[in-house]
DNA sequence: CTTCTTGCAAACCATTTGCATCATT
DNA sequence: AATGATGCAAATGGTTTGCAAGAAG
């Protein structure tokens, strides 16, 4: 008994996912979505938008700013992208899988603290549960100030 | 030993709060941000920026949509109103105070289910005081599919 | 009278979309 | 071939802002 760990996703194991996530819904499998997964499974932070484009034109990966939209959305409804919306003014992308982990976003800074709290996700679990509710991965948000900036004043 | 009950805001509480927050910041008490006070005091619900300027020009109050979007913010920041977004593509806003609740947002069906659960709210407490992350009063969402989406698969 | 506000229209900006061209099956 | 995808530029839509005219202190 050695499988408590969380599934790490692997672009390979993420190539599958899609690649039947596209079949299924009578899509292909182009050039530019497989250089647009292997980009992103190359990250293992929260990203955005503009941050992924940037990075792949220094890399010489053209994609439209208009696919990028078309993929990323895809592929978070393949599950293998969370969309995370930290209210900074446009959606932030990171790869599923790993710890369970919560968002402290910092309404001054814009800073985001990541979390890992067994006993909250449980609580947060059985919120759901009572309410026959199906939560999304780890999608939770939580907002409010960071120690530092609380210094500041 | 009878006030356990939250502290329901009144117009006048919340005027009073609304007052001082405006001259603490060199900032006069106008004809509309009275009104705007006025109609948002009268609601009990999540509303949008919209639905606020409609319900208000159903009742003859003339005021600029740029004026109410700046007063929202500013009740917001006097600590009268939260922000809430519910990923719809627009802020939603509500009265503080009341019980403490959580919101489920569907993100099929867009419904926004309310619960009150002291658990959850202490477990989330127990969470940002670990981190010296200082709460911003109940603005976290959480996501997911509600039961009744669920079953139209 | 000085300072802050309002309303308007224009600007902003992330995201979406129509369409002609091109790629995948 | 037939269907779906891409890139571009234009459209969308919520929110913000510059500014001239008007209220509050």
């Amino acid at each position: 008994m050695q499988e408590e760990k969380p599934k790490e996703l692997t672009f390979e194991s993420a190539e599958e996912i899609y690649k039947q996530f596209l079949q299924r819904n009578k899509m292909f499998y182009t050039r530019e979505r497989a250089v647009i997964l292997e980009t992103v499974m190359s990250r293992s932070d929260h990203f955005s938008v503009d941050e992924l484009l940037f990075s792949m034109q220094k890399d010489k990966l053209r994609v439209s700013r208009a696919t990028l939209y078309r993929s990323l959305s895809q592929l978070a409804d393949a599950g293998i992208l969370i969309e995370a919306d930290f209210g900074h003014g446009h959606m932030h992308y990171e790869v599923m899988g790993g710890e369970p982990h919560e968002h402290l976003v910092c309404t001054k800074c814009s800073s985001v603290i990541e979390v890992v709290s067994p006993d909250f996700i449980k609580s947060l679990q059985d919120l759901a549960a009572q309410e026959h509710f199906q939560l999304s991965s780890h999608k939770t948000q939580v907002f409010g100030v960071c120690a530092g900036c609380q210094k500041d004043k």
